[in-house]
DNA sequence: ACATAAATGCTACTTAGGTAGCATTTCTCA
DNA sequence: TGAGAAATGCTACCTAAGTAGCATTTATGT
C-alpha cells in the first residue's frame, strides 16, 4: 500500500492520511486528453498533484467555450457530483500533461460525512470555487471584457487568489478568451492597446505587466 | 424552547431537529429590505421558511445588478461564510415579505462538521447552488438574451429546477432582466416579439406561456 | 378611493464585441 | 532541423444588446 503526500491535506493527521492512501491511485493525464462526464468522472474523484486541467461548457451551434475552472495542484474534481451524486455535464481537457491522486468517490464521500479533520480542508475549499464561480457570472455579466481582461492580469500576479495566480503564463490568446467569456480577436484588441499605451509587454504565451498602478486606475474593482 | 418543522431537515431524526431547535429563532424580513454582507450575515445561518429574498452583485458605475440567487422556502444563505467562515461581499434585497429561521452560524458549523444526518441534507444542497452558478456564468458566456429569456421561460415550468420553477410570478421585466444577466428594455424587447408570434401572454408581472413545444424549438438547451 | 410610485411600452441612437478571412510568426515534435 | 500545426496580427464588417427619454398604464398603500 502506497502512502502520498495529498497537498491539502497533508496537515491532516497522520491515521487521516494513511486512510487516504488505502485508497488512492496515483495516475497521469497525457495533454489534449478531453475527459467526458460520463465515465471515470462519476465513479471517481480527483485530486490534483500536478499540471493543468480545465472544465468548460460548450456552445455547440458557434464552437464557443467557456472555461470554469483550471485546475492545478490542490485543486479537486468533481466537487458537485462528489456532494449530491448526479451527473455534472461539463467537459475537461487536459491542458498540460498532469498527475492526479484517484480515489473512489465513494471513498471521498465516506470521508466527507464521517471525518470532521477531513472537512477543515474540504469545507474552505468548496466555499472558494464557490466564490470563483459567482464571481465568474457577476463579472462576465456586469463588466465589460476590458474590465474583465485586466482584472485577470491583475488577479494573475496576487498569490492569495489560488485560481488565477500565475495563471496566464503559457496560456494562448484564445484560452485567455474563455477564461473571461468573449473571444479571441477581442482579447488581442486589448492587448494591443495596453501594449501601445506602453502598458503591457507581449510575446507568444507570455503576458507581463509593465506598470500595475497604472492599469489599477483603469478598473473600479479593488 | 420552540421546536420548529424546518423544511429541507423535516425528515431527520427528532433528535437531531431538536438539536436544531435548541439555537434556531424565528425573524421576519418587510419587503424591500436590503441586508448588507456586514453584520448579521457573517454571524448567522438562514434558511427561508417563507417569502423571497434575493441576492445580487452591483456595478456601481453603470448600476447594472446581476442577481445570483432567489432564495424561496427551504433555501439556505450565506452558504459560502459558513463554510470558510471569511466574509461574502455581497446584496441581498427582501422581495417579498419573508421569514427565515436564523442559526447562530457556529452552531450550523458544528453541525455540518459532526453530524452526517444533518449534512445528508446539506451536501446536496450546496450542490445545487453551485450547479446554478455555474449554469448562470456559462449561459450568460455562451448563449444570447433571447435564448437566456425562453430558457428561463421553460425552466419556470420545470418542478424539478428548485431555483426556477414558478419564480416568475410576481417579477417585474427589470427584476427577470437581472437574473438572466441584460437589462429591462432588452427584455421587453423579446416579449413583444414572442406576443407577435402568439407564444406568450404576458400582462404586468405575469407572464403566460401559449405554446411551449414552439419555444423549444427556438433553442438547443434540453 | 385617490395620490403616488412602479412598471410597461414605445421610438431612436450608439457601440462593444462578435464574425470572417488571410498573412505572418512562432512552436512543436518527429 | 525542418515541416506542419498553432498562435498571432492585422483589416473589414455587422448586429445584438446596451443607452436614453418620455408617455401611458398598472399597482400600492394610507
Amino acid at each position: 500500500m502506497q502512502t502520498y503526500t495529498i497537498k491539502p491535506f497533508d496537515t491532516l493527521d497522520a491515521n487521516i492520511q494513511e486512510e487516504i492512501g488505502h485508497f488512492t491511485k496515483l495516475i497521469h493525464f497525457k495533454k489534449g486528453e478531453i475527459l467526458f462526464s460520463n465515465k471515470e468522472l462519476t465513479r471517481y474523484f480527483y485530486v490534483l498533484k500536478n499540471g493543468k486541467i480545465k472544465n468548460y461548457q460548450l456552445n455547440l451551434d458557434n464552437g464557443k467555450e467557456q472555461t470554469i475552472f483550471v485546475f492545478r495542484a490542490g485543486d479537486m474534481f468533481d466537487t458537485i457530483t462528489l456532494l449530491d451524486g448526479e451527473l455534472h455535464d461539463v467537459m475537461y481537457e487536459v491542458m498540460e500533461e498532469s498527475s492526479a491522486y484517484q480515489m473512489p468517490i465513494e471513498d471521498v464521500r465516506r470521508m466527507i460525512e464521517t471525518n470532521p479533520e477531513f472537512n477543515k480542508k474540504f469545507f474552505p475549499y468548496i466555499a472558494k470555487q464557490m466564490r470563483h464561480m459567482e464571481e465568474l457570472s457577476t463579472d462576465i455579466s456586469l463588466y465589460s471584457t476590458e474590465e474583465r481582461f485586466i482584472k485577470l492580469l491583475l488577479q494573475n500576479l496576487d498569490p492569495e487568489n489560488i485560481f488565477k495566480f500565475k495563471l496566464l503564463q503559457g496560456l494562448s490568446n484564445t484560452e485567455i478568451a474563455q477564461l473571461i467569456g468573449t473571444v479571441r480577436h477581442v482579447v488581442e484588441r486589448h492587448i494591443k492597446k495596453l501594449k501601445n499605451d506602453g502598458l503591457l509587454e507581449a510575446k507568444s504565451k507570455t503576458l507581463q505587466l509593465e506598470k500595475g498602478n497604472a492599469l489599477l486606475e483603469k478598473i473600479n474593482f479593488f
